[in-house]
DNA sequence: AGTTTATTTAATCAAATGATTAAAAATATA
DNA sequence: TATATTTTTAATCATTTGATTAAATAAACT
């Protein structure tokens, strides 16, 4: 009955399934996401859905966990392991990697989008993937809040800095059909344009929320 | 049989089940919302949806149709309304008007990400909507392109700036949930940070992509 | 009023869907 | 090899779900 009691030999089975689900509810969500769509995708029997995973929603939970690891683990990184350089920088490399993941898995912000906003990712308290989330907001909030007390940036409420930057990044793929449509421009070009952004939205930011260097040294003094 | 043979004398009945598709589509999504969802919120009896509309589908069609107007609407009368405004004009009242219907309709922004990620929103050639949509691109691809060649822009891909002023204004509805858990606000500052956008994303926006006073004159002359 | 038409209801259908079962096949173990 | 265990399969179950029907009620019309 249990499916774990030795090491799996073959561990393709489940691989396919998970990876087949994760391709079908990252695409369709998960209630337009049948059961057998995966099974199909995934060239396996139906029942092995369940035997590996218990229900549908077991499934989606993993699949969920496993893309939210994706879309924040490159943000915790690049803050944590980054500490001793200035948040500029770390801003710079936090969004080159993001940019890079995202292009690598473009419907990941659609599907994080959704999650949130159906409240299907509840944040359990006891859960690890709630506190690192936690850790990292408490980090760059800290550094958000020094910034602007050091005079390096603008006075202004952290959530509009916090909201810009992930909309500059993510919002571009979450809306690739409709900016596509609306703009004309091919899959290759739309790449291409994400590409630039990686020096662009540093850009960007700075022009929105750096001080002008003179403020700077006047706010350092007093 | 029909149900418009006469002009409704009691609206009541169809309107009721629109609305109430209206909110579950809209929050929900197609394949989430189950008919007989929308017959209880709509207080009816669930044959009267067939009976009304057919079928759910012909039903989320005609709520995407009204959802996509009031989404686009009011871009299309700030830009055509507007032609003797500069555009930095035009976009303010825009901006402003955006996020009025936005805090009306706050699952508006995730409802059109959904449909246009899903492809559920073809766009029709013969449909007068699908046209709409054609002419606004138009006129705002004027506007920037000529704002570019002015020299009041930026010389840069239109797209990265349709991308970044649509980002700017509906992302943080899109992620409201995200954003208020990360950041800990309440709806109540969330709203009123929201406000404070209709001020400071013409702002941000001039940083990001208005050229810089002397260039527009030296760009003029030759 | 009486007749026709429109609306509403309860019951039901057929297909889709998530899940289970019992037996077969494959694999590991003794 | 014989036995036990794990994995896979086909068949089936029980609900859910979108849709229809026929009868009942309400409204409009003559």
């Amino acid at each position: 009955m249990c499916a774990k009691k030795n090491l799996p030999i073959d561990i393709s089975t489940e691989e396919k399934i998970k990876a087949a689900a994760k391709k079908l509810f990252t695409q369709k969500g998960f209630s337009a996401t049948k059961t057998r769509d995966i099974a199909e995708e995934a060239g396996i029997n139906l029942a092995l859905l369940n035997y590996y995973f218990r229900s549908k929603q077991k499934l989606f939970e993993i699949v969920m966990r496993e893309n939210v690891i994706l879309f924040i683990g490159g943000m915790i990184d690049s803050i944590k392991n980054n500490q001793h350089l200035t948040f500029e920088k770390k801003l710079e490399i936090l969004i080159d990697r993001y940019i890079d993941t995202l292009l690598a898995n473009p419907d990941l912000p659609f599907f994080i989008l959704s999650v949130s906003h159906s409240g299907h990712f509840g944040g359990d308290e006891k859960d690890p993937l709630f506190n690192s989330m936690k850790e990292l907001r408490t980090a760059f909030f800290k550094d958000i809040v020094e910034n602007i007390q050091s005079g390096h940036l603008k006075e202004i409420h952290p959530l509009h800095i916090i909201s810009n930057m992930m909309s500059l990044i993510v919002f571009p793929f979450a809306a690739a059909n409709l900016l596509k449509a609306r703009t004309g421009v091919s899959q290759k070009e739309f790449e291409k344009l994400m590409l630039e952004r990686k020096k662009l939205i540093p850009v960007w930011l700075k022009a929105m929320f750096a001080n002008p260097q003179e403020l700077k040294i006047i706010k350092k003094k007093k």
